[in-house]
DNA sequence: TCGATAGATTGACGGACATCGATATGAGGA
DNA sequence: TCCTCATATCGATGTCCGTCAATCTATCGA
């Protein structure tokens, strides 16, 4: 359709920048967000102020115990919750940290595109 | 360990908020940004100003040119990305629009947690 | 029209992942 | 100490995904 530069593909490419294990570390925290029962934790997190127990996570998820579990343990190890026992129980809460750090990947890119 | 509130687990949580459509909405979202390579993809994309064509893509990458085209019509389904034919090469650039639907995402989360 | 080239599509393969039932762990309460 | 209950772990299963070689499509140059 649109003709421009017949001649060759493109100019030199930009500084790479991102090493592989900067990729990776990127991918894998948004590989921890990538699944719809993963999000609504995280939002049942954000919403609530305060730490929230498994016990209350399985019945809106509507999944099984150890899935949601399983999920629990897939966002801790991201670095996205914090796990806290309190007798019985175990409350889960989101960590500040990472979640600014998210944010702040995100807001590189939105600097660079907009 | 701390031992607090022993009579029962947690208060009422709050509104549930997100629905079985957004949440798995947001975690294609995330899901298009789960893997190094196309982390890396858009990441030459934001550095870039300009739209960048595939031949400028498969080497930096280190993957076939099969697969680099694979990712890229990952990420331009997931609406993260836009495609502009010249001549007989392809170009791809950032979506504003959707960069900043990530960015906004990611900051009400950020909001309701710090 | 024909050959060359960029890029997309297809098919296959191996690995990763979400899910569940069953079971293990560990903390309270009796 | 035994029982109960909340949560974690294990093992199995089906599905999805990243990757590549081979092939198809479309555009340009001759």
């Amino acid at each position: 359709m649109t003709l421009m530069e017949p001649v060759s593909c493109c100019g030199p490419l930009a500084a790479p920048g991102l090493s592989d294990a900067e990729a990776t570390a990127t991918a894998d925290l948004f590989k921890a967000l990538a699944d719809p029962a993963r999000v609504r934790i995280v939002n049942v997190l954000a919403t609530s102020g305060e730490p929230v127990c498994v016990c209350h996570l399985t019945e809106p998820l509507g999944l099984s115990q150890p899935t949601v579990s399983h999920h629990l343990k897939k966002l801790t190890d991201a670095g996205l919750l914090e796990r806290e026992q309190r007798g019985r129980w175990a409350y889960f809460s989101l960590r500040r940290q990472a979640v600014e750090k998210l944010s702040s990947v995100v807001e590189i890119t939105a600097e660079c595109c907009c």
